[in-house]
DNA sequence: TGACAAAATATGTACCTACATATTACCGTT
DNA sequence: AACGGTAATATGTAGGTACATATTTTGTCA
């Protein structure tokens, strides 16, 4: 970072970041190549590629072999979500973390979840349904069907104590993630259960995770009104 | 890549993974310094520290000068969000675009907005609604605030050809942005603009950008019901 | 014992070189 | 003009060296 001499990647960033934002380049438009950067900034070639790849992650340029690099003909909005374990999510706002099984049983799963996992044949597979509180509100209900031939422990789990969401996210790393969100009508049991007024507008996060090929879980996470989920900071 | 001879970063990268994956290490487990990883694989420091940096950005390791690499203790579940000109969703799909203006007016901004934007004091924004269309029939509902301060431009245009979405995104690169997800139940008039169910549960996409500390605009685009929003592939 | 300074250490960055790889561009042939 | 093969070229990656930087650990002194 030597703020004096030498400039870094993100230095290097910034300024051709900025370049674009002031409209010396514009959508579609070609940026010079990396060498020729380097030698207008007086830096070294990979200082630029680093920088260029950062853009490129962003979503700003595009960079081909041979072809150069360009600013993005037809931008889009890339932005990158975090979402934490249910408990931190709660104690992170400063309220108490309250957790209720609600109901744990084997059964088959339904076609919306072995079509979620892109598996052939229904089977049976455990469901847990349960209740995330914040200080003693319902905060968030989940619905989960989890595979038992992938994790074969959870048959000795009752999930009384510690959740699924927390269980699994501890003990079973994924290598593939899928997210869905969109909206549904509270329906009586969950007006119950979530203590709204029923036909509310509610957010639905839908997970489903696996471990190579091997599924794993899917959970939908079904919040209470007014419940926003945010990027960035 | 050259799968016979040196290994390539992110070969290095999937074997960390793969360690972590089958317990290896488990969550706040240290790994060992990168310069051993690298002995260990006989690459170099740079090909572990371009894999380390991977692992790390995808929030699964964390690192810390002289403090080492740990596997994160409280796992979150990061993914990246594209999301697309609406008229660009639309044509992917394999629908025709359709796109109607509703109303472009001055207004004073609503509380909302100017808190969106963290302004102090109210003042007098560009308000555009419209309706983009796929094979005729609704799809997002664009309710938009334009800071004319920012963009002096937009009071020439009229947006009955071009959509704000369209003409911001070409013409107005930003360098922040905010991203919410919620859900909200249709009132009558979102049901008459979108062809829905008064009370049906709409999801909406908030987003406000700013350039450097000037705002630009905030939208919320209130989706149809059935709305999905897809991470990933 | 406690506070503060200094040493140790693991990651982060910058530079350079040498190839690898993917595409585009060019040119000759038909 | 259409086709196809080859050369040219911009980015991607691996290796290696030298420092920079941020923390933690250690050590010293009051």
């Amino acid at each position: 970072m030597t703020s004096d001499s030498r400039l870094s990647w993100r230095e290097v960033r910034d300024r051709i970041h900025e370049q674009i934002l002031t409209g010396r380049y514009g959508p579609g438009d070609r940026l010079p190549r990396d060498a020729d950067i380097a030698e207008d900034l007086s830096c070294a070639r990979s200082t630029v590629q680093r920088a260029m790849q950062d853009l490129s992650d962003s979503g700003l340029v595009e960079r081909r072999r041979k072809g150069g690099t360009r600013v993005r003909a037809e931008p889009v909005t890339r932005a990158t979500l975090d979402i934490p374990i249910t408990r931190r999510e709660v104690e992170q706002s400063g309220a108490r973390y309250g957790y209720q099984l609600i109901r744990r049983r084997m059964a088959p799963a339904p076609r919306g979840v072995v079509a979620a996992f892109g598996l052939g044949a229904p089977r049976p597979m455990l469901r847990v349904e349960a209740l995330h509180l914040s200080d003693g509100r319902p905060y968030i209900f989940e619905d989960r069907w989890i595979c038992p031939e992938t994790s074969p422990e959870v048959q000795n789990l009752d999930f009384t104590g510690q959740s699924a969401n927390e269980w699994l996210v501890l003990n079973k790393p994924y290598s593939r993630l899928d997210l869905r969100f969109y909206a549904i009508s509270a329906n009586t049991r969950l007006a119950d259960l979530l203590e709204a007024e029923p036909g509310a507008a509610l957010l639905v996060i839908e997970r489903t995770t696996w471990i190579e090929d091997a599924p794993i879980t899917t959970v939908k996470a079904i919040t209470t009104p007014g419940y926003q989920l945010l990027t960035g900071t």
